[in-house]
DNA sequence: ACTCCCGGGACTGCCCGTTCAT
DNA sequence: ATGAACGGGCAGTCCCGGGAGT
C-alpha cells in the first residue's frame, strides 16, 4: 500500500540519480557511491532494489528507451502523416537530450559497448523499426519517393541522427543540436519527398525546431 | 642510437597494446594491467614512458588522429578534385576503422566525453575543417551547387558518417560500414552536386566502395 | 546496539594493530596490510572506519592524546599536592610508554609527523599547559620556589621528558626509563624546590619509581 | 684528477639535496625521486655513489654527525676550560639545527627508530661520551660538584637538550632553541656547579648565547 | 671512470562492488 | 532497508639494475 509507493518513489530516485552519475561519467567511472549520493539513499536501499551495477545501468537504459520510443509507437499506431511523424519525433528526441538526465544517460550507456555484453542493439533496432513502417506508410501516401527504399532511409535517418547529436555534444555541449537536425532535414528530404511536395516538408521542419525550442 | 631505437618500439608496442585494449572495454573497463598484458612491457616501461593512463589514452587518440587525418591533409595540398577527395576519404576512413585497432580505439575515446576534459573536440574540429576547405573547392569547380553552404555540409556529413559506423558497429560488428557509407552518399548526392553531374558522382562511390572493400 | 559494539570493538583492534605497526616501523614504513595483519581484519573493514592511513594515525595519536593526559586533568581538578603530582605523572607516563604500544605509538607519530603538519603541536601544548597550572598551584603551597618561573619549567620538563625517554629507547628499547626519569628529578629538584624541603622531594621521587616499576 | 673531483662535486651534491628532502619529509615519505630532483642529477649518478637509499641516508648521518661532534673532539683534545665547553657546545649544536639541512636532517633519521636496524644509537653514545670525559675533566678543575655523577650528567644533558630542541621545533619551527637551551642551562647549573661560581657560570650561559644568535 | 637511458616488478594506499545479519 | 564488513583489484610509483655512451 503505502509501502509500495514508498519503494517506487526510492526506484525512482535510484534510476534518476544513476542517469545523472553515467551522464556526466559514463559507466566505468561511475561509482556506486557517487550514485546513492545523488540519489539521497543508502547502499543497502540500492542492494535491495536491484541486484547489481549492471542492473542499474539497465534499468536506466530501459527507462529511458520507454520514455524515447514511447511517441513514436504512438504515432504508429495513430493514422497521423508519417513522414511528417518522423521529422517530428527527431526533434523531440533532441529536446528529450537537452533536458532528460535519464534519456541522455540511457544513449550513451546505450553506445559503451563492450562494456554491456548483450541488448545494446535492440533499441536502435527498436528505432529503426519504427521509422522504417512510418516511411512505409509515407511511400503510401506519396511523401516518400519510390526510388528510395524506406529501409535504407530509416537506418541511415537513426544513424545520421545519432552522430549529429553527439556531434553536437561534444562541440557546444548540445546547444545546438535542433538547429544541427534542421540542417539534417534540409540536406535530405530533397532525395526524400517528391520535388512538389518539398515546400511544404520546409515548412514541416520549421515548424517541428520552432515548437520544440520553444519549450 | 639502439637505445633510442627500442625506447620508441617499446612506446610504440604500449600505444598498439592500449588502443586493443580500449576499443575492446573502453576507457573506464580497461586497466593498466590489460594494457601491460597486450603490450608485453613491464609497468616500469609503461611509467617510463607515459605519466597516467589518460596520458596512454591522449597518445592513443593523437596517433590515431594523425593516421587518419594525414590523407585529408594531403588531399587538401593537392590539387585533386574535391568532392570526389571527400567520398574516397569517408570510405578511407571506414577501412581505416574495420582493419586498424589505434583507429578503432581513438574514435571510441574521442566520443567518451566527460571522462577527458579537454581536446576531445579537437580531432572533430580538424575533420570538419577539413573537409569545409575541399567542399569550398568543389563549389569553384561547379561540383557542388550554390544552394548548400560548404560549412554545414561538412558538419553533417562529418556527424552522419560518425553515426552511421557507430550504427554498424553496434549492429554489425561493423561488418556492413563500407554498404552504409554508400548509402549514405546515395541520399546526400541529390542535394549536393548538379543534375547533370549525378551520374558521374554515383561512379565514384561505386569505385570508392569497391576499391576500399579490395583491401 | 550489539552491531553498534561489535563495530567499536573491530574499530579499536585497528588502533591496536595499527599502534603496534606504527610504534614498530614508524609512519612511513608501515603499510595498510601491516595493519590489518596485526589487527585481524580485512581491508573493507579498515576502510569503513577510517578514510585513508593519516586518518588511522590520526585516531591512534588521539586515543594516545587522551590516556596519556588524563591523568594529568584530574590532578589539575583535584585538590592535590601539586609538584608532587608532576612527578608522579612523569613516572606514570614512563610505565605507559613500556607497557601501552598506543602510548607508544601515539608518541612517536607526534614527534614524526612534526615538521610539515599542523595540529601535531597540541598535545605538547596540553601537556605544557596542565603542568604549568599545577606549577602555579605548587608556587602557593610553597613547594616551588619563587625564583622560577612556572611556565618555563613546565616547558623545560616536558622537553627534557621527551628527550630522557627517547635517548632510553634508542640505547636500552625503554628498558631503563624509569631510572632515567629519577635521575632527571634528582638533578632539577634543587633549582625547583626551597632547601628545606629537598628531602622530602626525594621521598617522592623514590616512592614514585617504585610504584611504577612494580606494576 | 678533473673527475675525482667532479665525482666528488656530484656526491656531496646529493647528499645535499637528499638532507633537504629527508629533513622536510623523513626518510619513509621521502622518495629518490625527490633526491634526484633537489640534487640536480640523474638516478643513475645517484645510483653508481650510493648502493641504495638506506645507503643515501646513512651518508647524510655520517656527515651530520661529523660535522656536529667535530668541535666537541677538538674540544675534548685541546685543554680548556670544560664544563664552559659543553655549554658552549650546545649552543653551537643549536644553531647548526637552525642553520644546516645536514644537521638537521641527520637528527631527524637519527631519530627515526626502526627504519633503520643499527647505528642508530652510535652518535648518541659519542655525544654521551664526549660530554662525559669533558665533565670528568670538570671535576678536576673544581667547576662540577663532587655530588653529581660525571655519567649521569652526560647522559642526562644528552638527553634533555634533544627533547628540548624537539620540542622547539614543534612548537615553533626551531625559531625559540637558544632561548630554551639557555633556559635549560638555568636550570640545570644549581645543581651542577659549586655556589660560588653560579655568578660566573651565568655570564658563560649569557656569552655563548648571545654569540651564536650573532651568527 | 663516470653518467644516463630505459626498463623491471613488487607493492602501496585507496576504494570499489557486493553480501549478510539484523 | 541498514550498518558493518569483505576481498579483490585499481592506478600509481617506488627502489632498483644493467647496458650504452662519453
Amino acid at each position: 500500500l503505502a509501502r509500495q509507493v514508498r519503494a517506487e518513489e526510492t526506484k525512482a530516485a535510484i534510476i534518476r540519480g544513476a542517469a545523472e552519475a553515467f551522464d556526466r561519467l559514463g559507466y566505468g567511472a561511475t561509482s556506486l557511491t557517487d550514485v546513492i549520493k545523488l540519489a539521497g539513499v543508502t547502499k543497502g536501499a540500492l542492494y535491495f532494489h536491484f541486484s547489481s551495477k549492471q542492473d542499474v545501468a539497465q534499468a536506466v537504459i530501459e527507462r529511458q528507451h520507454e520514455r524515447s520510443i514511447g511517441p513514436a509507437r504512438q504515432r504508429v499506431e495513430a493514422g497521423v502523416p508519417a513522414l511528417e511523424s518522423v521529422i517530428e519525433l527527431s526533434f523531440g528526441l533532441a529536446t528529450q537530450l537537452v533536458e532528460d538526465p535519464v534519456v541522455r544517460a540511457g544513449i550513451r550507456l546505450t553506445l559503451e559497448t563492450g562494456t554491456f555484453d548483450a541488448g545494446t542493439a535492440t533499441p536502435y533496432r527498436d528505432w529503426i523499426e519504427a521509422v522504417e513502417i512510418l516511411l512505409h506508410r509515407a511511400v503510401e501516401t506519396g511523401d516518400l519517393r519510390r526510388s528510395v527504399r524506406p529501409e535504407t532511409v530509416a537506418r541511415f535517418v537513426v544513424g545520421a541522427f545519432t552522430g549529429v547529436h553527439l556531434l553536437s555534444q561534444v562541440l557546444t555541449g548540445r546547444a545546438d543540436v535542433h538547429e544541427r537536425v534542421r540542417e539534417m532535414w534540409e540536406l535530405l528530404l530533397p532525395s526524400l519527398v517528391p520535388e512538389g511536395k518539398l515546400a511544404d516538408f520546409k515548412d514541416v521542419i520549421a515548424r517541428s525546431e520552432s515548437r520544440q525550442r520553444a519549450r
